[in-house]
DNA sequence: CAAGTGACTTGTAAAATGCAAGCTACTTGT
DNA sequence: ACAAGTAGCTTGCATTTTACAAGTCACTTG
């Protein structure tokens, strides 16, 4: 039986209705958010991120980069065509992490000693 | 040769240096931010985690619980001999990573359609 | 005294990750 | 002009992590 439009829906990606779970789902890993602590960063292209100290392998970085683009949290766009050349761009809605990366930032610079500490980041440029 | 011990360390446990990535190689995967939501809603007991709508696997649940006190954000106290039964809850380090959940709360709210909100979430007990 | 409960552990299959290598289409040096 | 890069990926395979089911142990309750 179908379920009726009224409901409330969630499913189907998502474990729970409860939002810390929701986000999660979408950045839960290792490597989403470097990915995106770098675009904070300014860095727009495929090598800039895999030139992070983190070293990132490549599979998951293009992984990465197309479930982030598949959640619009970020864009692709094409600077060339032959090769194909792309940069990544935060939406708002990816931008919008920040206040996440700013809490790990402070967790971190409190409770974690010799972390180094990126004195001013830039507000990222947003393409939606 | 071994290193000075001038030199900023880090290392060992960390990718990098980056306050984002040292948060994440503690709390970066799908799992360990789930059973720190838990006990911000004051829930102590394994039974009570592992009850949760996102139905941890028990052995996983295990694994994070030992992890979490491995790295001092948690804390298990035994409320009875025999059988072994403990109650875990947040170290104040562990609680200090309450504003980032705040920020996925709220991240979530206004950009995942159909997510429940817990209304009031009362301020965890803290052990020591 | 049989059945249940809480808190785990163990085994095994499935999925994600890490590493190295390969590929394509330019670009640059000599 | 021809070899050697460079950027941005993809592919294959070994290792690691996760998921699910089942089992264990020591009580507790009917």
């Amino acid at each position: 039986m179908k379920k009726s439009s009224t409901e409330i829906s969630i499913p189907d990606d998502h474990r729970s209705a409860c939002p810390v779970a929701c986000v999660l789902d979408i950045v839960g890993d290792k490597w989403t958010l470097i990915v995106v602590r770098d675009l904070f960063l300014g860095k727009h292209r495929f090598g800039e991120f895999q030139a992070s100290p983190e070293a990132m392998p490549t599979n998951i970085l293009a992984g990465r980069l197309k479930r982030l683009e598949a959640a619009g949290l970020i864009k692709k766009e094409f600077y060339q065509d032959n090769p194909p050349r792309a940069e990544y761009f935060l939406t708002s809605q990816g931008a919008a992490l920040g206040p996440i990366l700013i809490a790990m930032r402070e967790w971190a610079e409190r409770y974690i000693p010799g972390v180094v500490l990126v004195a001013n980041i830039p507000s990222p440029e947003i393409r939606d």
